[in-house]
Formats: structure tokens, sequence, C-alpha cells
DNA sequence: GCCACTTTTCCTGCTT
DNA sequence: TAAGCAGGAAAAGTGG
């Protein structure tokens, strides 16, 4: 059963659109710079890209997905959208690793507004999800695995 | 207002 | 040794 929430918007070549102006488009105001001065210039090009981008947009987005691990997962589906912030690890088993834990949580942070959200508290939700099955844990830093009561990440349900 | 569920916050301990 | 990550406990937030 497809995911209402994902499909539509995750085709390819479709535009990304940001449903509460959240954090595309607050990445792709100046006053969010300063929070990503530890990142390179390469990521707050592609995140002010992908705010620019986001501005032509036709059509509502999974990123208004109301649980993190729904955040998460559609970040993982919009690569072009996550500016490498996610990555997959394993495609077909649901791993995948987080690459710029700072950034994500500022997005996440940005998505809650809540400016005092850190790695550290975004990813102690992401582990109350192991008890869920939502998440399945891998004995590696910085890595996760959809569990079996995850829907919407597998590229043959799309 | 109550309840269930999710997320946040703080803290401690472990690993790298 | 320091920094980062994992997990326990409790509080806060949210929606029905």
């Amino acid at each position: 059963m497809l995911d209402s929430v994902t499909h539509s918007t995750f085709l390819p070549n479709t535009s990304f659109c940001d449903p509460l102006m959240s954090w595309t488009d607050l990445f792709s105001n100046e006053e969010y710079y300063p929070a990503f001065e530890h990142q390179t210039d390469a990521d707050s090009s592609c995140l002010k890209t992908s705010g620019i981008k986001s501005q032509d947009c036709h059509s509502r987005t999974s990123l208004q997905s109301s649980h993190l691990w729904e955040f998460v997962r559609d970040l993982l589906l919009s690569p072009e959208e996550n500016c490498g912030i996610l990555e997959w690890e394993d495609r077909e088993q649901g791993i995948f690793r987080v690459v710029k834990s700072e950034a994500l949580a500022k997005m996440w942070g940005q998505r809650k507004k809540n400016d005092r959200m850190t790695y550290e508290k975004l990813s102690r939700a992401l582990r109350y999800y192991y008890k869920t099955g939502i998440l399945e844990r891998v004995d590696r830093r910085l890595v996760y695995k959809f569990g079996k009561n995850a829907h919407g990440w597998q590229e043959d349900k799309l």
C-alpha cells in the first residue's frame, strides 16, 4: 500500500515543494545561514538552491510529515533536497546514514520551530523508534535502518 | 480535563 | 582525555 504522504511528491523530476514555508525556505533566508557556519560553502549553496527551487513547486510535499521518522524518510527519498545530509547505505534493506548530523538537527529544529534542537536530542527521538519497530538498531555510529513498521521508504513500493 | 502517543530535555555511561 | 553517541527517566507538547 502506498504511503500517501510520499509517493506523489518524490517522483523523478518532481520539484520539491515546501508546505509550511518550512526548512527549505528558511534555509534560503540569510537569517538562517549563521547556523551553518560549520558547514562547507557547498553545503550552504545546496541548501540555498533547494530553497530557491521550492518557490516554483507545484505540489505539496511530504516534508510536512508530522513525525520525525517520516521527515527523515522523506529527506532520504529526496536526494536533491537533503544535500548529502542523509544517504543510503543499503537502499534495499532500508539502511541509511546520517552524514551531517548538525544540519539534520537544524532542519528538524526549523521544522518544529525549535532553534534549540541538536542532533543529540534528535537522535534520542530516533532511538525511541527502536521500541516501536519503525527503526532497527545498527551497531554503527550514525547508521539506522527502517524497521518492519516503517513504510513508504521502499523503492518498489513508491 | 483525561489519556495515549510522540518529542524534548537532562543526565550518565560507553565508545572512538 | 575529549568529543560524540546511546539510552534511562521525566517533562512537555499534541491530538482525539
